[in-house]
RNA sequence: GUGGGCGUAGCUCAGCUGGUAGAGCACCCGGUUGUGGUCCGGGAUGUCGCGGGUUCGAGCCCCGUCGCUCACCCCA
């Protein structure tokens, strides 16, 4: 530990190598996404508080004791954004993007701020891809937005993951059985935490990781028993298609997720190698959310994946190797390198490696008076392809050996033709 | 908010029952004059998280404090 400052605590940093991998990610997720219609949305990272207390809900914990929440200047409530959907939507209704053909595609990515207390694969700066499809409510659409997600993961190499979904089912669903689950809960024996965490949100008590309290909810009423036919025929729809794509999944009836506006259908990939924060992603359906926050009443279907936790996923497979910082893998490598002796072919090396990084290809040169040795161990440790000295004999003569790392074998070229020279290395 | 573990060179760590610090990796220089990867030789690097206490003497013991980390709650 050293200097004066450090970053705020639970916050994460990606730096080379590891910021490689990050990267690789992103473009990954984008790819998919792409692929399958869904275009970009740049958001704010804050937004009026009241979006997220009226969108996310006012009895979740993200709400109540999460959010990074302070007064601007002219004493706005402002709150970073703990999630994507709630500004996605607020987007679309304040655009009009909904007046449109229907859905409206959009994927996000970025930073999102919850207040927790740190841990693995949890932090209070965090990374996050998400995708929404906003505006018509189709079962096909659901396995579309999951497809996407999964596919996502397997374009990175993802395998020790499972699926799992359930559906929250319509309003009338939820209440019918809401009822019987309270008339369950009453028979058991919670304590007061538990009671009030209860009142709140009944399902969430599923979460709870104690084993005596698992027991007892043992035979407790299953919200999937009481789906409407509507309900029931459009889960089983998502189910449907889900299997003809060959995507395995596993029905969890009692999964919670930890916002409220969710309906239907609603899933979430875990992945095994993680510690207790397993989830590298989720999402379902939201009937309300729109109307919720002053806009038509359109239903709309997205995810959020956690990047930090797929990176760490990743790595639990062994998929990366961050200790390798010129690793491929991780865009690490040079076309050319350019070692020049002295300040005159200092001039000439800037200028040459300035238009072989025109041509596309990537070139960095000996900065500062290395010995000839120690620039040429630099540029081996920079995984360069082609390494050129450029001295006295070279800046006269306008020729000079470009040399092969992989077998040292040297060739003679000439300094201007260097650029057709590395294409014809390829 | 609650509980466990840990804080020694840039990184990973060692340091036995207290005697003022070490290894590997990384980094720099060199193994003759302008050419890397292996090998060999040499070198720099730490207020041992911080403050206080016990002691002739503390990285090792005690107290406090800060930080990191894992877990609970909850979630990406």
């Amino acid at each position: 530990m050293s200097g004066d400052f450090q970053a705020p605590k639970g916050v994460s940093e990606y730096f080379p190598p590891r910021s490689g991998i990050f990267e690789k990610v992103v473009r990954k997720l984008e790819q998919v996404s792409l692929a399958a219609n869904y275009h970009l949305i740049e958001l704010p990272v804050f937004e009026d508080t009241q979006l997220f207390t009226r969108g996310v809900g006012e009895s979740t914990d993200v709400v109540t004791k999460e959010m990074y929440t302070f007064e601007d200047r002219a004493g706005r409530s402002l709150t970073l954004r703990p999630e994507g959907t709630a500004g996605v939507i607020r987007s679309i209704i304040e655009h009009g993007l909904d007046r449109g053909q229907l859905p409206v595609k959009l994927y996000y990515r970025g930073p999102f701020f919850r207040a927790e207390r740190p841990q693995a694969g949890r932090y209070r700066q965090f990374y996050q891809f998400g995708i929404e499809a906003v505006g018509l409510d189709d079962p096909y659409l659901d396995a579309e937005v999951i497809s996407i997600a999964h596919r996502g993961f397997l374009s990175l190499g993802l395998k020790n993951f499972d699926l799992q979904i359930t559906s929250l089912g319509d309003e009338e669903s939820r209440s019918k059985h809401r009822v019987e689950f309270l008339k369950f809960l009453s028979t058991l024996d919670l304590d007061g935490e538990t009671l009030e965490k209860v009142k709140k949100n009944p399902l969430r008590i599923f979460d709870d990781k104690r084993s005596e309290i698992q027991a007892q909810l043992k035979g407790a009423p299953v919200l999937l028993d009481f789906l409407t036919a509507e309900s029931s025929m459009k889960f089983a729809a998502v189910k449907g298609a889900l299997t003809e794509l060959g995507i395995p999944f596993v029905v969890n009836t009692t999964m919670v997720r930890g916002l409220d506006y969710y309906t239907g259908t609603a899933f979430e990939f875990v992945h095994k190698g993680l510690g207790a924060q397993a989830s590298i992603g989720g999402g379902g359906r939201y009937d309300r959310l729109m109307r919720t926050l002053g806009g038509q009443d359109l239903s709309g279907i997205g995810f959020g994946l956690g990047i930090d936790r797929i990176i760490l996923a990743l790595e639990s497979e062994g998929l990366v190797d961050s200790s390798n910082e010129n690793s491929k893998l991780n865009g690490g490598y040079l076309d050319l390198f350019i070692i020049p002796i002295g300040d005159a072919a200092k001039l000439r090396a800037i200028n040459l490696i300035e238009n072989v990084r025109k041509s596309g290809f990537v070139a960095d040169m000996g900065f500062g008076d290395r010995s000839l040795k120690g620039a040429m161990k630099a540029a081996d440790k920079l995984s360069a392809r082609h390494v050129l000295v450029l001295g006295d004999a070279e800046l006269q003569s306008g020729q000079g050996r470009l040399k092969r790392m992989s077998d040292g074998v040297e060739e003679s070229i000439t300094l201007d033709s260097i650029v057709a020279t590395l294409k014809n290395s390829l």
